[in-house]
DNA sequence: CAGCATCCCAGGGGATACTG
DNA sequence: CAGTATCCCCTGGGATGCTG
């Protein structure tokens, strides 16, 4: 995987400064599992409860089926959500999060803090 | 520990459905103003000390001295970081962090907790 | 040292339509 | 309902080179 040379072009420039290295590192990891544009949205919204497709598109604003059908088998592949079908009349597809993909609880929350601190500032100042 | 306890706050959170919609929202600014791949890096790394721009450029692993000043140009044109001409001889610049900026130090934290257990992870398990 | 200017392209992601 | 398939555009971002 593209991480793992990551990881050993880190491990050798990690000898001259601090552990600054290793956070900047541990960081962009970070960044490169969550990039994109919905892959939290996504987890957030299986996290809330949300199991079924047309719930977790319809919980999150703006996201396209495509986006959500991509994220979805990626995020399947990488064991940060479960796929289940659950075999009742009719048939129906239960997505579920992973306690992997619960560990970005901390990441989510900061974020939705952040979020809400900055709509309170944008209502205070006059932008 | 007291980070153990912000994880328990955010299972806590994530699996109460109530205010979905806000926190959706709030979930959603933050992506959109931390949009990109460098953004966080470079505050976290103005954040740990750095003001110049080749200190910067050279603290963050993989980025160029385009996206560099961009980045840089448009987190000052939002308040995010202050560019201070520095008038000795020679002339030199010097990029601080604002307090609005430091606002993000929570995220960046969790991001970098992650990043590192995840990294332990990958060590752990043959992936 | 601190950047701006160009060139260029992969792929992220939107719109729309279609299937089991 | 739960997706897949196309088409296509835009822009994030890399490489490289040049200035004050």
């Amino acid at each position: 995987m593209e991480i793992e040379k990551t990881i050993q072009v880190a491990t050798e420039v990690l000898s001259n400064p601090r552990n600054q290295k290793e956070e900047v590192q541990a960081l962009q990891d970070t960044l490169y599992v969550l990039g994109g544009k919905w892959k939290l949205p996504i987890i957030n919204s299986i996290c809330n409860g949300n199991k079924r497709f047309r719930d977790i598109e319809r919980s999150i604003p703006g996201i396209t089926t495509r986006m959500l059908s991509k994220e979805l088998k990626e995020m399947t592949a990488n064991q940060l959500i479960k796929r289940t079908v659950v075999d009742d009349t009719p048939v129906s597809i239960e997505y579920t999060s992973t306690e992997y993909c619960q560990s970005f609880g901390g990441i989510i929350l900061e974020m939705i803090r952040w979020g809400k601190s900055h709509r309170q500032r944008l209502k205070g100042t006059a932008d």
